[in-house]
DNA sequence: CCCTGATTCGC
DNA sequence: GCGAATCAGG
């Protein structure tokens, strides 16, 4: 039998078959089995593919100096970050609240349904991995976000990025395996 | 915090 | 050819 982690022909159509389909390396990954993400695009590249929904080429990134081997992680504190901390405090709180952009779903308070109290946050403990999803009124002294960890890209956690776009065909988010 | 693809390079 | 390590961006 072929090794699991083998590219045949099989499994490099299903590859094409799902990156064409608009699916993430690790989507594929998981899909296939027995192979990272890496593997993948490593695949994808030799291929000739890559770049599937993106602009044509990228402005040629000056990816210089990348020594995945040797790499610098000794010195890497010479004299560290001079406290790049910037107070983004202070700033208005406009209710620029965007009540019907694309957001037919208003937030309702209703959906407070398996959002934890534990896992509400202020703008003050706002992260910017939390999910804003807006809770109450924008104008009321107790407005809080949903506050779970954001999806990559978006700035609802999973489940209310679900609500808010409504996908026509969701895409199933499988990451249930392919997790050492 | 997590994820994304892109790239390099030892194997 | 392969993919881990790494980078850079979101």
């Amino acid at each position: 039998m072929n090794e699991a982690g083998a590219w045949t022909d099989e499994r490099v159509e299903l590859l094409k078959k799902l990156w064409s389909d608009g699916l993430s390396a690790s989507q594929i990954a998981a899909e296939l089995g027995n192979v990272t993400r890496n593997a993948v695009i490593g695949k994808v590249h030799r291929l000739g593919l890559s770049g599937r929904a993106k602009s044509a080429a990228q402005p040629a990134a000056p990816r210089n100096a990348a020594p995945r081997k040797a790499p610098t992680r000794s010195p890497s504190h010479p004299m560290a970050s001079p406290v790049a901390h910037a107070t983004r405090g202070a700033n208005a709180l406009a209710p620029n609240f965007a009540p019907e952009a694309e957001v037919e779903a208003a937030p309702l308070p209703s959906d407070d349904v398996v959002i934890p109290f534990s896992e509400r946050v202020t703008i003050m403990d706002l992260r910017e991995y939390m999910c804003r999803w807006p809770m109450g009124d924008p104008t009321s002294p107790d407005f809080r976000f949903c506050g779970a960890r954001s999806q990559t890209g978006l700035p609802y956690c999973a489940h209310h990025s679900r609500i808010a776009y409504q996908p026509a065909a969701d895409r199933r988010r499988d990451r249930s395996k392919a997790r050492a």
